[in-house]
DNA sequence: GTCTATATACGGATAGAC
DNA sequence: GTCTATCCGTATATAGAC
C-alpha cells in the first residue's frame, strides 16, 4: 500500500524541501538574519544545493516573499469582494480565516510588516491594494451603512485598523504578551480561537458607538 | 548670543551623535540589517570611533534596546500603577501617551517586538513584567468591575491586546496601510492624532458588550 | 543531482599615524 | 579624539569531482 500523503511528512523533492526550509527560516529571522547555511540545514540538504536550484539567496526570498503576500492578501481580498454576504457576516468571515490561518503561520505578519517596511514601494507597488479595497463590496457596504445612519460617520480606514489591529496584533505580540499574562503557547491559542467570536462582537458595537 | 538649545541640532558630543544614529538605524532596520558603517555615516563620523567609544555593535545596540524598552514600558507602568485614576481614565491615558510617543517615535513597536521574538528570554527576564502587571492598580480595577458586573467577564489578557491592538497596530502596519488607503504620512498622523478620542470611546463599549 | 573544496565579497574590528 | 589603512572572520556563491 503505498505512503499516505496527507501532509508534507518530507518525501519531497529537493527543491521542495529547500522552498519549506526557506519559508520556515525567513518567516522566523527575515532576510538580513537569515544565513543560507540554516536554510540548508533545516532541509537536510548541502548547502550548494541551495544555490543549484534557487540561484541566489535574494531569489529564493522573493519567492518566499511573493508566496507569503499571496497566502495574506488572499484572505481579505476573497472576504472583502463577495457580494452576497452581509457586512456583518464579511467581518465574522475574515475574522475567522485570519485566525485560522495565523493560528498555523503565525510568523506571517511580522515577517511581512518587517520586510515591508524596508521596502514598501518594490513589495506593494505592484499588487495596487488601492483599487482592489476602494472598489470591493465591503467598501460599498460600508459607504451606504454610514449613509443610511446605521454605521458611525468614522473613516473606513480606522475600521480597517481596528480589525486587523484586533486580530493580527496578538501574534505580532505573542512573546510579550505570554510574558506579560505568564501564559503558556497552549493557553495563548486557546484565547486566540475564542477571539474567533469575540472580535466580531466587539466590532459590531463599535461600528455603532456614536 | 548662545545659539538655541531647543531640539538635537546636533551640535551633541560625537558619543552622542552615535547613539542616536544608532538609535535611528537600529530603529528603522533591526540588528542583523544594521551595518555599523550606516551608522557613522548617519552621524557623521568615521567608523572607527564607533569602536572607540562603544567597542562593539553588540555592545551599542544592548544600550539602544534597553533605552528603548525602558520608554515603552515607562508608559505603561506609570499610567497602570496610578491609585488615584479610575480605569477609564487610565484607558485614556495609555492612549494618549502612547500615541503621543508613537508619533515621534514611530518605529519602536516593530523593532522592539523583532528583536524580542529573536531572544525573549534574555530580554524580558530580568524586567519581570508578570509581577508588575498582575499585581498592578488597573488589575485591581478590572477584577472589581468583573465582580461587580460593570465589566463583561473577558480574561483581562483580551482587554490587554484589544487597547494595544488598537494603538499600537496602525503604527506597525502604517506603509501598508498608507498603500492601502492612499494617504499620505500627514493624513496617517491626523488619524492617529483622531484615534487618541476614538479607542477610549470604542472599549468603553467594548468593555460592557455581551 | 549531490557532494567537497574553494573563490570572492562584505562587514566588524583594530593598528597606528596625526 | 579622530582619521586612514588594513586585518580577519563569516557568508554567499561557484568550480569541479563523483
Amino acid at each position: 500500500m503505498r505512503q499516505n500523503k496527507r501532509l508534507p511528512v518530507p518525501d519531497l523533492s529537493t527543491e521542495e524541501k529547500i522552498k519549506n526550509a526557506a519559508r520556515i527560516i525567513f518567516h522566523q529571522k527575515g532576510f538580513a538574519a537569515t544565513r543560507t547555511r540554516d536554510i540548508a540545514e533545516e532541509a537536510g540538504i548541502n548547502l550548494a544545493l541551495l544555490n543549484y536550484y534557487y540561484r541566489s539567496k535574494e531569489k529564493l526570498f522573493a519567492i518566499i516573499m511573493q508566496e507569503s503576500l499571496a497566502a495574506f492578501f488572499q484572505t481579505v481580498s476573497s472576504v472583502m469582494n463577495d457580494e452576497t454576504t452581509s457586512l456583518e457576516k464579511k467581518i465574522e468571515l475574515f475574522v475567522s480565516n485570519y485566525i485560522d490561518l495565523l493560528l498555523v503561520e503565525p510568523d506571517i505578519p511580522l515577517f511581512l510588516l518587517s520586510e515591508v517596511r524596508s521596502n514598501p514601494d518594490e513589495l506593494l507597488g505592484k499588487l495596487n491594494i488601492r483599487e482592489l479595497f476602494q472598489h470591493s463590496a465591503f467598501m460599498k457596504q460600508y459607504r451606504a451603512g454610514v449613509e443610511s445612519g446605521k454605521i458611525a460617520p468614522v473613516h473606513p480606514m480606522h475600521f480597517m485598523m481596528n480589525v486587523m489591529g484586533l486580530t493580527v496584533f496578538p501574534f505580532i505580540g505573542n512573546p510579550m504578551l505570554k510574558m506579560v499574562g505568564g501564559m503558556s503557547q497552549q493557553q495563548f491559542e486557546t484565547m486566540m480561537k475564542e477571539r474567533k467570536a469575540l472580535i466580531p462582537k466587539w466590532v459590531k458595537t463599535m461600528l455603532k458607538a456614536r
